[in-house]
DNA sequence: GGTAACTTGTGAAGAAATTCACAAGTTCAA
DNA sequence: TTGAACTTGTGAATTTCTTCACAAGTTACC
């Protein structure tokens, strides 16, 4: 299969989400057009990402809303639930242990772990905060599929070897340092500081 | 001057904490070679980013740090301070207020506000809550110049239009919600279920 | 059945971003 | 002063991504 572009994986997320939306309206089918619409992009854009997974629409109708949304939920591999492990129990990582919006999509947070004894042992939303010393045996048992880095960046590297080295092979990185990780262990980042610097050269230069 | 690519301005960011990580270790000269090394490019890429903006180094030498560095922040815009409102208090609201990070990068966390009459008043990290419909007026007084949206997807677009119709004109969206705005508004979005739904992808067609 | 109005899927064209490759400048040491 | 070792800056080549444009299929209606 020919390798997907990341800002195509990244619209279909988009597309399914405006698609669950409709679902719930009860619209029975959509054209590439409405899609694009909503999305910010074209409607050739539309067809163009779909392409690459096979053919799913009608002609002269568009797409059923049920069946475009489901083949995206497979494509996207969010047919299946995913074992979420947050490191880091500070601000951000107990905000998004709290928050059930993950859940919801199919990502379950299964632990919390943090390196700081005096956070060790109290709980988050139900989670009682781990050692993460304790990470590469618990890991061995049951391994998670995606751990997500809620540490201060000084931390981030040696966290994220020790991630890898516990067989993980997905991360979600908070820490606003670029990770060194094998390519074969997917990563993408969170950077609101790169976000903000985003807006403010916007600002600067709009 | 050439529009400057989003991805491009995505890399300066991640240079100039780079730099900023040399200057604290006191290393006055770097090559585009180092940098692209930490930051996952190429020094060709490197070379060609700063190539938008001007000529930096020194054939056979590679770049002062600390002009580098400077120059960067002047580039970017992070000169000055930004005056910065999150919009929402919930959980993530609430973590944001409180993370610090901002504020050192030279965003200033100036006011929080919420539309739940319960929250308003409550205070998040010094910051007394206010209430959201007090923003248009209080926008016309001190012009905030980012909007930070921490709110539910289904309230987005209705705050988005507020913040817009307030004459902010850079929004960081942390909603789930595909916002639409004039284009003279910068809009970025910060959408960790779609990050996690691009992960999923990755380790299921990895 | 015929035709008007839609809409998809996809090669081809076009635009944009990245990488190549090398002339030209700098440093250092002998 | 010369030469070796570096490194930048940048047109050109290449690769990647997006848009165009249209044949082909579908529906609705008379």
């Amino acid at each position: 299969m020919k390798r997907i572009a990341d800002s195509t994986v990244r619209r279909l997320s988009i597309y399914l989400r405006f698609l669950e939306d409709f679902e719930k309206r009860g619209i029975a089918t959509i054209s590439s057009d409405e899609l694009a619409a909503r999305g910010g992009t074209t409607s050739a854009q539309v067809r163009k990402d779909l392409s690459f997974f096979g053919s799913f629409g009608k002609r002269g109708l568009g797409y059923s809303v049920a069946e475009l949304s489901a083949r995206l939920r497979q494509i996207l591999g969010l047919e299946r639930e995913w074992q979420v492990i947050i490191i880091g129990a500070g601000k951000i990582g107990a905000a998004l242990a709290q928050y059930h919006g993950f859940a919801q999509r199919g990502f379950r947070i299964v632990a919390v772990y943090d390196s700081d004894p005096a956070k060790v042992g109290r709980s988050v939303d139900g989670l009682v905060i781990r050692p993460l010393s304790s990470l590469p045996d618990e890991a061995k048992r049951q391994p998670p599929d995606i751990a997500v880095l809620a540490v201060p960046a000084t931390a981030a590297q040696e966290v994220a070897d020790m991630v890898v080295k516990s067989g993980i092979r997905a991360i979600l990185n908070f820490a606003p340092h670029q990770l060194q990780v094998p390519e074969s262990v997917a990563v993408k980042a969170v950077n609101m500081a790169m976000e903000l610097e985003g807006l403010s050269f916007a600002l600067t230069n709009g």
